[in-house]
DNA sequence: TGGGTGACTTGACAGTGTCAAGATTCAGTC
DNA sequence: GACTGAATCTTGACACTGTCAAGTCACCCA
């Protein structure tokens, strides 16, 4: 049973998932202004009118979506976490390869105003990107250290290291805008490293 | 004259300068999504097509918006470093002022993609901005060592302050999403501040 | 098997962006 | 002062949009 084409007329079986899956492709080719509740509509195959049933307007289904980019880079965030050995560095390149290799969702993620805290979908999954950094900051600091940091102290450095990826991460994706030649993500973030580790 | 009441039927005589206004005033009150290019020219009193002679397009109006408000946040970035007394603080406190003061044309400013590298003036803007923060971090280094950092040095630097001070300030508008009590600036930037200025 | 609910479809309305044709105003030149 | 051309609009039209209401079909449970 493919996206478009649905079990029954009046049953496409997956609904939510094929119109959260077509938000997410018309965002990466198009942008947030690309995207439109009828065209999702149309590429699932069912009127315009069905996806209120599901999200109750545009913005329901844009909530949905940007807590699906944070559960998709969580998964990039573990990949890369696996492949660079190292939790701390692994998490914040994870972080920049996802919001570059999509620029549009990310921009979507991070678009979402005021009605986005009212989705327990979407504040779990940005928690959960956020909890992998701060789980990584303090197994990096026990490591160093051999106990762990004063909460407050963590939550200090988890900020910070998450503004630094977050930060960059835009500052690729706006090239064009500020600058046609920004320093690689390990350049300019591995100072860092040592200053969240430091009392 | 004003906004609204153009000084002849058809001769407005500044219906950029009003639609823009009429822009940044409706993105602040409703987002991005609330804003519409016939609203802006019904602010303005003119009638729905008037903006397409100035702008082409609403993607047109956006971008000059954009630039904008890059122009009002070098003012705060300004204000700020005068009232900290030193300019590298003053330079990411002002950027964060900024941010959480104008949340939704913060997010204007870095959700406009592609089209806006057509721009000079908003490149001009943009670029400002962030020269700002550059020439803080060049001053505070000789200040320390005594001569100017090597250029590719000072980008890495510039890139890596410039990448917290921007996440930091969308963590800040962002807080109902990711965090329910996230630490001032102050206290999650300043260890930064040493990084910066060492070799 | 029937009933109730879920999951749609159809139709309508108001608002939007953009385009084309036309009208008015301004500025420069003779 | 008249004329001309460009700038700056207005009017009207079209296609698309989001949302709402009423109605239809499909599924599931007692």
């Amino acid at each position: 049973m493919s996206d478009s084409c649905p079990s029954s007329r009046y049953h496409h079986g997956d609904l939510p998932g094929a119109l959260r899956r077509a938000a997410w492709d018309m965002v990466g080719e198009a942008g947030v202004r690309g995207l439109s509740l009828r065209e999702c509509a149309r590429r699932a195959g069912v009127s315009h009118a069905a996806p209120a049933h599901h999200f109750g307007s545009l913005e329901g289904l844009l909530i949905e979506v940007a807590a699906d980019g944070y559960e998709r880079m969580a998964v990039i965030m573990d990949e890369e976490i696996e492949r660079a050995g190292d939790r701390l560095p692994g998490c914040g390149l994870g972080y920049i390869r996802f919001a570059t290799t999509h620029p549009q969702q990310f921009r979507l993620m991070l678009g979402t105003d005021r009605g986005a805290g009212e989705s327990p979908r979407l504040r779990e999954a940005a928690s959960a990107a956020l909890g992998r950094l701060r789980e990584a900051i303090r197994d990096a600091w026990i490591a160093r250290h051999g106990q762990s940091p004063d909460d407050v102290f963590l939550e200090e450095r988890t900020a910070l290291a998450w503004s630094a990826a977050h930060g960059y991460a835009l500052l690729s994706i706006d090239r064009q805008l500020l600058t046609t030649s920004l320093p690689s993500a390990w350049r300019v973030l591995s100072p860092l490293i040592e200053t969240l580790l430091r009392p």
